[in-house]
Order: C-alpha cells, then structure tokens, then sequence
DNA sequence: AGCATATATCTTGACGTCAAGATAAAATCT
DNA sequence: AGATTTTATCTTGACGTCAAGATATATGCT
C-alpha cells in the first residue's frame, strides 16, 4: 500500500464507474521517473550544470570527436523544442563550455562544438553520473531488471513507431 | 535496436571505461514517462486545462465531498513546492474552477475547495482522461504489465521508505 | 537565371517550477 | 501571560520549456 494505491483507492470510492487500473503504473511511472531526475539533479548541481545542460554537453561527447554537432542534430537527439536549443546554447556559451561556429557546408546553420573546458567537464560529470545511476537502481532488486527493461522497451517501441 | 540503444552503443564506444548498462533503463523510462505526458497533455488542453491544473481538480475531486483540502495537503499530494501551489491555485481561482476560504480551524491557512463549475468540468475530463490512459497502455503488451507494476512498485518504494 | 518552397536557427511571449525569503498566526515553553 | 520556535502560505527572482512567428539561406522547379 503505497501513495499511488491510496490515490486508487480514493478514485475507486469516488468513481466507481472508471476503471482506474492503467492509472497506477502512469502514477508509478511518473513519480519514479521524477524521484530519479532530482536525485540525478544532485550531480549536475554539484557541478554547477543543470539537466539541460548536461544533456547537451553529453550529447556532443559521445557523438565522439570532434565534439562537434549542428543545432538541428542537438534538438534531434535530446528532443526539445528549437527554441529550447537556442536557450541552452546560449548559457553553455557563455559559460565557455561550448562554442557556436559557422557551419561551411550550410550558411544557414552553426555547427556547436565543445571547447577544451566543456570537454573536460563532462568527461568528469559522466563518470559521476553514471557511478550515481548505480547507486540509484541499486533500490531496483536485480531479478526485476531485466522485465522492467523489456516492458519499457516494449511500449517506448509503440511511440517511436509513430514519431519515427 | 531503439534509440536508447544508440546512445548506449556511442557510450561503449567513447567511454569504455564506464559500465553504462543503468543508463538504458533510465533512458527509456525517461522517454517513456515524457511520451505519455505529452499524450495526457492532449485531453487537458481540449479542455482548456494543463497538467498543473488537472492534478489540482483531481486531487480535490478524489478527496471526496466536499471536495475541498488545505494548500499544505494539496502539497503533499502532489508534490510540488509551496510556490508552485500557489501559482496554481491563483490560476484555478481567477477561473472560477476553486475557491479559496478562510480555514475556521487555523487562522494562518485557507482552505481549497471545488466550486460547482470546477466539480463539473474534472468529473467529465477524468473520464476521458481515464479513457485516455486505457488507450495509451494499449501500447504495452497485456502480459508484461504486471511484471511492469511489480518493478515500478519495488523501485519506487526504495524512494517512498526515505522520504516518509 | 528567377521564383517558389523548404529548412536552420533565433526571437518573443506566456507558463510552470523551484529555492529562499517574508509574513502572520499557531504551538510550545518558561 | 510573554517570549521563542514552528508552521502555513505567499512573494520574489531566476530558469527552463514550448508554440508561433521572424530571418536568412538552400533547394527545387520551370
């Protein structure tokens, strides 16, 4: 009997007429993934960086060198809005995590490449991450992992069919 | 071979010292829970409301007559700061969805309720909210979901023992 | 070549969120 | 009762997000 199983209990008595099952693991699934993203939050603010930023920072490591990627690849990768980019953009430059330059194969768009710094940052800001993810689906019991994955990738799959 | 995957294989390939297996189970996690919110977001805005809202109405809806609880109890359940509460409830206000009264009980709080508009606008977007939900999970295949349930719930409750 | 359409990115404006501080009213402790 | 601490809610300021529109440059079509 957690949260969730009262807030059903709660729907069950006031509405008996809907059938409120789906409802637990959409609450689940919702209040796990926010527990998760604030505890992650605690590494990028101990490294003076946001989720957003991280996000693009990391995006632009592993795309491997030259740690470069266009604002259109960015937006693709981490799906956000265009204008959500230029926002994160803007602050990791002037931080000098990153750096905008002109793109020679397009005159319309930049290419957004990590600097020295940024390098070195998320170099060191991944590692912690991941040593965090760890510590966090330690709570997860190991037998359950492999079910949870297959459930999620079963019905991530029926979205990204769709959007392609 | 999903796009998470992708980002896990780019992972192995540029930083083979860290072990990112967790990452796939945050990753779809994290798209999965945006994904469904996105699509919950479609019934609240053909009823002019956002999810801000609707978790406000709900939760006085599902409380019972007289549908009506305290801002630090609308808090608790959903879990968002005092500031945002009051954002909120200023907006819910302004459109006459709930009132704000004096708490007899305690002179420093008020107390939220449901006016009779606001009553009848979550009665019927929950239905279809509801609805909403039983085509969304349709994605998941039928047997993996308790599987599913049963992750999500153990995960979850290594967060909930801390937090009380 | 010249015009129409498509694309890449940025700008704008409205929201939503949080942390930290302010205010007022309990509750507790002499 | 009077002083101190706690609690309930609101205010403020800084971010982050998106949709829609603006701008500049490619691309495609005739």
């Amino acid at each position: 009997m957690d949260q969730v199983d009262r807030i059903l209990e709660q729907w069950n008595r006031e509405r008996p007429d809907l059938d409120v099952t789906p409802m637990g693991t959409f609450g689940r699934l919702k209040r796990l993934a926010d527990q998760l993203l604030r505890e992650m939050e605690r590494v990028y603010q101990a490294n003076d960086l946001t989720q957003a930023g991280f996000d693009v920072l990391a995006t632009l490591r592993r795309s491997g060198p030259p740690y470069a990627l266009t604002p259109s690849a960015l937006i693709s990768w981490t799906m956000v809005a265009s204008g959500t980019m230029t926002n994160r953009l803007d602050r990791l430059e002037a931080r000098g995590l990153i750096e905008r330059r002109t793109n020679p194969a397009d005159g319309r768009g930049s290419v957004v490449a990590l600097t020295d710094e940024g390098l070195a940052l998320i170099d060191r800001v991944v590692a912690e991450h991941v040593a965090n993810q760890h510590r966090l689906i330690a709570g997860l019991p190991p037998e359950l992992r492999p079910h949870l994955d297959e459930a999620l990738r079963a019905w991530l799959a029926s979205f990204e069919e769709r959007a392609g």
